[in-house]
DNA sequence: TCAATATACTGAAACGTTACAGATTGCCAA
DNA sequence: TTGGCAATCTGTAACGTTTCAGTATATTGA
């Protein structure tokens, strides 16, 4: 339509973004020997690989990702799945953040590809396969049997997940310990003279649902303590159940002295519970939380929290997904975060 | 490498993805033909049209989108930029479901552009648009007279700003009125007889920093009550800052007797600063502040709150980068939500 | 000297799509 | 009967890239 020239090679009009023609056209070269300069092929000459390379660098030429997508297959995208509903607020933002620091100085985009509650989380994975929309993929809520997993291993497709699965099948992932976390704070209020404690549970179904409770109930043996039994609620039910239903709890005879919670802002909401209750933090009962962000610390001066960086994971997980589309053994692309410690306000 | 027919139309090995060719193929048509059919094109038969489209259903055709972007320009992405220091938390998440909400029954996908504190932030969208990686483009943290608008205006990109600019130039938006807030904060505190009103501004330079601090300025004349400067702090600062500077400022003798916060973290930061001055919310200064999640009631029951939906936002921004690569007129994509009015604890 | 071989480069084809410029058919007016 | 004209359909080229199968030139071994 706006195209001006008539001539088939209409290079010389400077405007347009220069293509390899453009660069085989200044340098006086065939596309291919371009195209392959440019990668560094080994049966270019030295000199010509430079000039090419210098020219290209000048003119500020970008290989145009529909015309490699397109020859190669290779999208030079990677997706990240998530659920518009249940994912944690903050969460989301600092795992971009950290996946974007990874890929920033790699071709890679990153598409975010939701799926909502009505949607089998098969959903979007099965679309980005079948579309051949990605590279690679990172998906969370990861399922000690994961179908997306399951599904993406056949298929040969590159991901990663935030958490770990229990199928006896090999891939990349990043996962906070959260058996140790769960550990670490019933020692940190068994210490403190707490004895019945109550878990503020993950969602039944992930498989940190099973670590962090097999880290409670663990511990707690070991410590001599006993579990008050909470599974009303997870961190995914809404902040009025939450509270409600911590409420509740607090107002029983076998109330517990101590919660551990999974999540920041059900921990609001369970403090709110409490409250509720007229009992009070730090003398009715103690508190650990998991945070991902440092304003548990200022909700409450007695509540202790544990740290959880989404940011490194976002990163951890982009590495992984980026090695092993580089052909790295995903085997060897699996990271565990370690809790750093209980802390207590003015840590 | 991994093809099997040496022939030329492979089509009836019914492993790959369908193309045009294979539609073609099974319904006897030229590819042309077909390609038309299924763009309605008002050349085609009826009948031809239905069975196209049957089939193409049928056997779950999906456009190779690298062929489209290659052959027409149109990448079918839309791009999100963002500060990936400065943007509050779950700002983000929002902005971005409310974003894929939109665009989920499109062929669109959302790529998130970051860039970071030490970058001008015209390069991200200098880089979507010299790589023609985007259709349009949604950017944030807009200033009065911004760069990036009118860069984009000038190539012809379409894209939406939150927050308006001030240019004197056309093109689509969605803000909170910041104005209509801190005035309804400030008419809110006075009712309270508050008389001496200090404001936690937005970032200086962003254009709702200006309608904030009118908005605040013009309620203050108009009860009749009285500023107390606090320039030393912005909800970009970081927690510890505002603390801190909160903590000097109740500590002096003009101390304010009402706050209006622009945002929920800094609302924390400058209620932990009241408590570490010994003073208590709600006796000795009330405080209204912006909440974009439901969680700072639980915070502490005295707060007053005013909610500002960025998930609302996303969607708006969506719906008008649509509209504008549509070919919709800019001008009638412009948005502005008003608060809905200030909460007390149990609104 | 000749062939064999390495070195440096190149054109053509293909990925899947759409736009352009026809081509074929049937029907109607003259 | 013929020319004209809708109504449908089609082949070719092009978007920018990489791969395949070369070609041309210089270099080597005998």
């Amino acid at each position: 339509m706006d195209r001006r020239a008539k001539e088939k090679d209409d290079d010389t009009s400077a405007k347009e973004r220069p293509t390899l023609k453009t660069l085989a056209f200044m340098t006086g070269l065939g596309v291919t020997t371009v195209s392959r300069a440019l990668k560094d092929a080994p049966e270019i000459g030295a000199e010509t690989r430079r000039r090419v390379q210098l020219v290209a660098k000048q003119i500020g030429y970008r290989p145009n990702r529909a015309g490699v997508r397109l020859r190669t297959g290779k999208t030079n995208v990677i997706s990240l799945v998530l659920n518009t509903e249940h994912e944690l607020m903050s969460f989301v933002s600092d795992i971009i953040y950290g996946v974007t620091e990874v890929i920033a100085d790699t071709p890679y985009h990153l598409i975010v590809t939701p799926y909502s509650r009505s949607q089998d989380p098969l959903d979007p994975v099965r679309y980005l396969v079948e579309t051949g929309s990605a590279d690679g993929v990172i998906i969370s809520r990861t399922q000690p049997n994961d179908p997306r997993a399951r599904y993406m291993l056949e298929r040969g497709i590159p991901f990663a997940t935030h958490g770990r699965t229990d199928m006896g099948l090999v891939h990349p992932y990043h996962d906070f310990d959260n058996y140790a976390f769960a550990g670490e704070a019933v020692r940190h209020l068994a210490g403190m003279g707490r004895r019945r404690l109550a878990l503020v549970t993950p969602p039944v179904g992930l498989t940190y649902y099973d670590h962090t409770v097999n880290g409670f109930a663990d511990a707690l043996s070991e410590v001599g303590a006993s579990e008050v039994p909470f599974n009303t609620v997870s961190i995914d039910h809404t902040i009025e159940q939450i509270r409600m239903r911590t409420a509740q709890l607090m107002r029983r005879e076998d109330r517990p002295d101590g919660i551990v919670s999974s999540a920041a802002a059900a921990t609001l909401a369970v403090v709110a519970g409490i409250e509720d209750a007229g009992l009070k933090l730090g003398r009715d009962v103690d508190l650990v939380s998991k945070q991902s962000s440092e304003l548990l610390h200022l909700f409450r001066r007695e509540l202790f929290v544990v740290n959880e960086s989404f940011r490194l994971a976002g990163s951890e997980l982009a590495r992984a997904v980026l090695g092993w589309i580089g052909g790295m053994d995903p085997g060897s692309l699996q990271s565990l975060s370690t809790p750093g410690g209980v802390l207590p306000y003015r840590g």
